[in-house]
DNA sequence: TACTTTTGTATCGCAAACGATATAAATAAA
DNA sequence: TTTATTTATATCGTTTGCGATACAAAAGTA
């Protein structure tokens, strides 16, 4: 048995693992809405700034359109945001929320304290956030503009 | 715009990101074998220690079974791992390597150097791994044992 | 203007994930 | 031994994620 695979030196075997539990302890707050947690991320962007096209949204998130897409027309049905042709450029669809989906701000305001609370802090000591913040961008920094193969 | 649903302040948001750009970098390595990057963890599991019934591999992976079986079905159709039923509980399906996959092993040598050296120890100083493993293992134990509150 | 290329979104198909639920085998209890 | 409970897998349905591809609008070029 080879030692580079040996699923205890894996980086990305963690992060997977840490990633899906923390999306898991998500779900009961977030369901209670009728939410998933990539839907609460496009909720999350939409409050930064909102009326946004699709583009945007998929770039923000480091999505493919093909993921958002489908994504947002599930919001749309449950009244959480709208979709319209853009009037400068006509591919463009915008996304606004209604005012369902701003007020869902509100009934969330919760969420991040009691996963943070629950979860994180009684995890890592929060000092070692920016640390950990530091890495994890670092790692997603390198391979975001390693598939954009540079263009010179 | 309410401070804690900054997206920049997400912690998972970032693993969500940096496991699904991390899996991206496996693709081309594996999909060049036929494989996804799930399957490539059920393959780990399996060098590690070989005929094991679904419910230890899906352990390992921490994974329900749901996720697991049709996964397994999948690489069996592939001939990469047999399932027999146990013959000590006959409800177990033991999971066992077929040579094909054994030899998986010797195909994908390279792999776990080629990402490390492409993407990880390019973007993480090596020497802050053993710290980085260790946050992200305290925060994936403290979540495991949250969805089991302790039957006590 | 006519043609080509790029850009913004969407459709399609497949492989995860996972909650909810079903089923059979094993174990425990009555 | 019945009956009840737990355990090991599996099935079903829904939502993601993403590669491949389609298509129309916009931008660039001849």
């Amino acid at each position: 048995m080879k030692e580079q695979f040996k699923l205890d030196n894996q980086l990305c075997f963690r992060l997977y693992t840490a990633s899906r539990l923390l999306t898991q302890a998500y779900h009961p707050l977030l369901s209670e809405h009728g939410l998933t947690y990539p839907q609460y991320l496009v909720l999350m962007v939409l409050w930064e700034k909102d009326a946004q096209p699709v583009n945007d949204i998929a770039k923000r998130l480091m999505l493919e359109t093909n993921t958002v897409t489908p994504l947002l027309k599930r919001m749309e049905l449950q009244g959480i945001l709208t979709r319209s042709k853009g009037s400068a450029d006509a591919r463009q669809v915008i996304v606004t929320l209604t005012e369902k989906g701003q007020n869902l701000q509100n009934l969330l305001t919760d969420v991040p304290m009691k996963v943070g609370n629950a979860v994180i802090c009684k995890s890592v000591n929060p000092d070692t956030f920016p640390a950990l913040f530091g890495m994890l961008d670092d790692i997603i920094a390198k391979l975001d503009n390693q598939e954009k193969p540079h263009e010179a």
